[in-house]
This record gives structure tokens, sequence and C-alpha cells, in this order.
DNA sequence: CGTCAATATTGAAATATGTCGAAGCAAGAC
DNA sequence: GTCTTGCTTCGACATATTTCAATATTGACG
């Protein structure tokens, strides 16, 4: 249905990323370029059984609750987690072709025939 | 001798990151969390010869010569480019292992016990 | 129904970021 | 030396981001 299969789409040498995926690339950077959401994704990623609990997440930091809900809402946003709500609970997982598409990007920064 | 070897260092998920990785990695994605930024990096790594003078990347956007310059500085302080003078030029070029150690911070994100 | 607990949303304040024009600096040409 | 060209730095402004307290929503339990 797209013009994209997992893991295989821009790189980011061989030809110039064109200015819609940088874009929409720079989107999944940026929700990366804060520590907070980063360190995020990483206690969701981190996780044997693939999810956390909002509830978990939300101690581990020293920032108000409607902060952390506003962080994870930008993780959503930028493809990066999913969530589901549970009961009272919200859990929160990867989304691993996000982040692979990611690392396939910045992979292709190769050098450049070798030193 | 470290606890880091080149390549192979703190994963996104197996632990959490801690607070100090995730403040230095995420300056680095933060760097590429702009469009434009995206754009010159790729720009500059998809040569042959591994760089580009400013000269040849000014005009691929239109922006101002001075917010090209301030966004390369950014790209420069995030470690992922070097620059060279060279006479009245300005060469930059792509440190990939810059790249590569966030290339596996997010390869780390796996999925859970595969599906 | 009403209440409580877990998240999300809203609104506002402080700070950071992207952008420009003007000015500065470095190197080659004259 | 002066001029010109290429790039960086400075100062300012508009917009975006981060954060919080207050409020709303959702669902479980009496």
């Amino acid at each position: 249905m797209s013009k994209q299969d997992a893991g295989c789409c821009e790189p980011l040498s061989e030809e110039p990323l064109a200015a819609q995926q940088a874009a929409e690339l720079s989107t999944m950077f940026k929700a990366l370029g804060d520590p907070v959401r980063l360190r995020l994704l990483s206690m969701i990623a981190s996780r044997p059984d693939g999810e956390v609990c909002v509830c978990e997440l939300t101690p581990a930091f020293e920032l108000s609750q409607p902060t952390i809900s506003h962080h994870l809402k930008l993780l959503r946003q930028a493809g990066l987690v999913d969530s589901e709500r549970r009961g009272t609970w919200v859990y929160y997982r990867a989304r691993p072709e996000t982040t692979d598409r990611m690392a396939a990007v910045l992979s292709s920064v190769a050098r450049p025939v070798t030193a």
C-alpha cells in the first residue's frame, strides 16, 4: 500500500535526502532529542515482555505526571511507541519498525572508501 | 580497558539508559531533529570523496548563509561532522563513529521475544 | 448513582530554537 | 597595504518546546 518496505528506505548517503523524507525523519529524531524521552523509550524497550505501565514510568523521573504523559504522547506521535489501555492502566510498547528505519538511515553514513 | 568499546556501547534495551548517557545521546539525536540538518548531513555523507564545500551546501537551501552556518555548527558540536579550512573554502565531512553509535543504540530496540 | 485511582488534556510561564541582517575574520588577488 | 570573496559570529526577534498546576476523562468498585 505504500512505497516503502520496512527497513529498506531512504539512506542518508548514496543520494541526498529529499526534503519531504527529511521532514518525516526529522520528527523521529527530534522525538529522541530529549533525554527524558530517550530514557522513556529505553525503559519501555528494555522490558522482556515488551510493555510497561505508565504507573511505572512516571515515578522514575522527578517530573510531574502531566509532563511524562506529554513526552509519551510525542513518542507516540513519532511512531516510536504504541499504547494500549487495559482497565485503569495504560501500557506502552516500542515499535521496532521505526527504530529500525532510523538505524538504517544512520548506517548508510558510510566511511568514504575506507581510510 | 574501558566499559565501552567503539560501536558497542549503551543499548536502548537490555537495561535502561542512565541519565548521563541519555543526555549525551540526546544531543546527537536533537542535532538530526531538524530537516535542514538531516539533509545537510545527507548531502555531506553522500559524497564519494567524503567532503563538501560549504559553498555547495548553502545554495541548496532557501535559507540565508548564516543560518546554514549555524546548522553546520550544531552538527559539528554533536560530533556528526568535522570541518577543515583549505584556502578560502571550508569543507565538511561526516564522522561515521557518531552515526554508528546512534545506529547501535537504535538497533537494540529489539522485538520482544520475537512474534 | 458516587467516589477513587490512573492518565490525558488544557492553559500559562520560562526557556530554547530557528532565522535573519549586520558585523567580523580569514585568505587570496591586486 | 586595499579590495573581494567565503564563512563565522553577534544581536535581535518570532516561534517552538518544556514544564507545571488545574481540570477533565476513563474505568473500577461500592
